[in-house]
DNA sequence: TTGAAAGCGCTACCAA
DNA sequence: TTGGTAGCGCTTTCAA
C-alpha cells in the first residue's frame, strides 16, 4: 500500500496559508514577485498536502496550438501506412492541445522528397515528422527547417550530426544481429551468407549490416559473408542480383534481406526452385510475405514496428514542443522476431491497423 | 496532403447559427430537449467547420474523481515491479480526472491474496487491477467485488467466465508456440523435449502447455513431449523435479521452461553438467538469467513485457471507467522473443524500468 | 510583494 | 424547445 495521488488544488493551498492563488502559482511556478518565505512556505504546504496540478485546467488556461506535418514516401506502403495511421493515433489522443496535423506525400526516397520539403518550408510548421534518406541530400534540409524554428522528427531512420529534434527507429544494429543470430542457428555448417540492402548511405541501412557482419564474427565465426549487394530499393536490380547470386558459383546458403524490397528477391529463388533450401531472414510484414513464413519457406522477419514508430514519434515530438523535454532522443524499438508460430498475432493487423501493439483476440477454446 | 484537425469551437457554430451554445451542446451530444431540425444543422455545421471539442475545457468542467487499486504479489518482483511501474506511468499520464491510486500487496499467489482482497472491498474502489491465481478460488471474489460497483482488472492473466472488466496478459498460447518453434530449430533430430509449468489452473500456464503441445504436433512432430511438470512456483519443488527428471532414464534434449521460476531448474542442470547441452526456452528476464543468455546456455526467453502490460491495463480500465469502452476486451500482448543478439536492448531496463517499450541509446559507432 | 478578477471551452442548470 | 449563465482550476494581468 502506498502512493495516494490526492486531488487538493491549488486554492486549497492559498486557504491554508491564508494567502491569495495568485501568490501560490507564483511561488509554485518560481515566478518572479513572491517573498522568498512565502514562496518556502507554499512549497511546504504544497508538499503536505499532495498538491497535483490539475491538467486539464492548465491545459484549458494555456490553450497552445501546434501545427505539425508528417511528410513520408507513398512508397512501401505497407510500413508508411501504418507510420502514419500510429501518427494520427497519437494527435487524436493529444489532450489539451489544439493540433493540426496535416500530411505530406512524395512518391518515394529520392522522387519528389526535396520538393516535399520546400513546400513544407513555407508553411513554418511548429513540427515535421519526416524519414530521413542519404545523408548527402538530407542533412542541410534539416538544418535549413530547424534554423527556420521546426522541429524536425526522424523516423524511420536516423540523421546524426544534424540538430533533429530526435529520431524514432527500429534498432537497426540489433535487427542485423537477430538476424546474423537466427541463420546461425540453422546454419550449424560451414556455409556462406549474403546481405541485400538498399542503399548503404542511408544510416538504417549501414547500421543492420554492421550488426549482422559483427555478430556473424563473434557467434557464428564458421559462416562466410559475400559483399553485400545494395539494390535501392529498385525491385528490377534486387531480382537481377538475387538471380546472378543464386546462379554463381559461391551460392549463399543463408540471406538477409534488410530491406523491404524483398519480394524480388523471393521470386527470383523460387524461380530457381531454391525456396525452402536456402535460409531466408527478412525485413518487415506485408501480404505476399505471409505464405512464404507459414509454409517455411521464410523463417522470420524482423518486425520494425511500424505504428509504434509512428505513434511514439508524434508523442516525442509533442514533449519537446509543449517544453517537457529539451534532449534530442534517438528512441530505438527493439524489433519484433516473428516466425510461423508467432505469425497469427501480428498478420491480422496488417488488414486492420487499428491496434498494433496489443492484440486483441479471443482466447483458443482449449 | 490532407486531415486538418481544425480549433474552431462550440461557440463557433453557435455563432454561425445564431444559436445559444447550450443549444449546441444538446445537439452535439444527443440530449433531450432540441428539435430534430436545429440538431442536424448544428450537426453539420459542425461537421463543415470540423468542430473538435476541447478535451481539456470537457474534462476541466466534469472534474471526475476515480480511485483505483492494484492488487499484486511481492512475489517474482522481475515481473510485477515493472506491472507496477507501468501502472504508475500510465496514472501519471492521466489527464483531466483526478485519480487517486493505491497499490496493495501480498506475500504471494495463495498467500495473503484473499485478504487483500477483502480489505480491497471495504474500499469501494472504482477499479482493480490485479492478477487472477487458481479460477477455483477468484472467480467468486471477482464476481463480487464487480457486483459491488468495481470494475475488475485482470494482468498477467485471465479470467474468463467471470464478469471482469478485462484483461491483458502476454499471449499465453502463443508464447508456449514459439517455444516449440524455437526447440524445433535446434533439435532437427528426434528427440525428447519436457514442460516445466507453474500450475494448470492458472489460465495462463495451461494455456502456454496448449500452444506448446498443438505447435509440437504440427512443426516438428520429431519431437516428443513428456508430461509436464507443476512446480506451483516453488523453487525447492522445481528443482527436485528437474533433478529427477534430468536423472531418469529418457532425458530430454529439450526445454522449454513456461514460468518465472526457472532458476531452480537451471541450477539442477548446471549441477548436472548439463547446461549448455541441452536446449532451453525460458520465461521472463531477470538478473541472473542474463549471463545464462549471454553465453549461450539458454537460447531464448520469452519476454512478456510486464511494463507494458501494466500500462496498457490501466490505460483500458480508464477507459472503460471513463465510459468511452463498454467492452469486455481480453488483450494479449506479443511476447518479445531475447536471444542473446537483442538481449541489450532488454537487460539494460531491468535497473531502469523507467522506460520499457522504447529503448533509447546511442548508436554503436560504426 | 501581494490580492483580485477575468476568462480559457465546456457542461449543466434554471428561466423563458 | 431554447437562451443565459455559473463555474470547473488554472494563468495572467492589473491594481493595491
Amino acid at each position: 500500500m502506498s502512493d495516494t495521488k490526492g486531488s487538493s488544488g491549488i486554492k486549497e493551498i492559498a486557504r491554508a496559508l491564508n494567502v491569495s492563488i495568485g501568490t501560490v502559482d507564483r511561488a509554485l511556478h518560481g515566478r518572479a514577485g513572491v517573498s522568498e518565505k512565502t514562496k518556502t512556505r507554499v512549497l511546504q504546504m504544497a508538499e503536505r498536502i499532495g498538491y497535483k496540478p490539475n491538467l486539464a485546467a492548465q491545459a484549458l488556461k494555456l490553450n497552445r496550438k501546434l501545427s505539425i506535418a508528417a511528410i513520408l514516401p507513398k512508397h512501401i506502403s505497407h510500413f508508411f501506412d501504418p507510420v502514419r495511421a500510429g501518427i494520427c493515433a497519437a494527435a487524436a489522443a493529444t489532450v489539451g492541445m489544439q493540433v493540426s496535423l496535416e500530411f505530406h506525400e512524395y512518391p518515394r526516397l529520392g522522387v519528389g522528397d526535396v520538393d516535399a520539403f520546400k513546400r513544407a518550408t513555407e508553411r513554418h510548421y511548429d513540427g515535421i515528422i519526416f524519414l530521413p534518406g542519404d545523408t548527402r541530400k538530407f542533412d542541410s534540409l534539416i538544418r535549413t527547417l530547424s534554423r527556420n524554428g521546426t522541429a524536425m522528427m526522424c523516423v524511420g531512420s536516423d540523421a546524426p550530426n544534424t540538430d533533429r529534434m530526435g529520431s524514432v527507429a527500429a534498432h537497426a544494429y540489433v535487427s542485423g544481429a537477430i538476424a546474423a543470430e537466427l541463420l546461425a542457428m540453422k546454419l550449424p555448417q560451414r556455409s556462406t551468407v549474403a546481405v541485400f540492402s538498399g542503399d548503404l548511405f542511408t544510416m538504417d541501412h549501414a547500421e543492420k549490416l554492421r550488426g549482422f557482419a559483427a555478430t556473424l564474427a563473434v557467434q557464428a565465426p564458421h559462416l562466410m559473408l559475400l559483399p553485400a549487394l545494395e539494390s535501392h530499393e529498385q525491385p528490377k536490380q534486387a531480382y537481377q542480383q538475387a538471380l546472378a547470386l543464386m546462379k554463381g558459383k559461391d551460392r549463399p546458403q543463408g540471406l538477409y534481406l534488410s530491406t523491404a524490397n524483398s519480394m524480388p528477391v523471393l521470386k527470383a529463388l523460387d524461380e530457381l526452385s531454391l525456396l525452402g533450401k536456402v535460409q531466408i531472414v527478412t525485413t518487415d510484414l506485408f501480404q505476399e510475405l505471409i505464405p512464404l513464413i507459414e509454409f517455411g519457406k521464410v523463417m522470420a522477419t524482423l518486425y520494425q514496428r511500424p505504428y509504434t514508430q509512428g505513434k511514439v514519434a508524434f508523442e516525442t515530438l509533442m514533449r519537446h514542443l509543449r517544453g517537457d523535454d529539451k534532449s534530442h532522443p534517438s528512441i530505438r524499438l527493439a524489433p519484433h522476431v516473428i516466425f510461423r508460430s508467432n505469425l497469427p498475432l501480428f498478420s491480422s493487423q496488417i488488414i486492420d491497423t487499428d491496434e498494433e501493439e496489443e492484440v486483441e483476440t479471443k482466447m483458443p477454446k482449449g
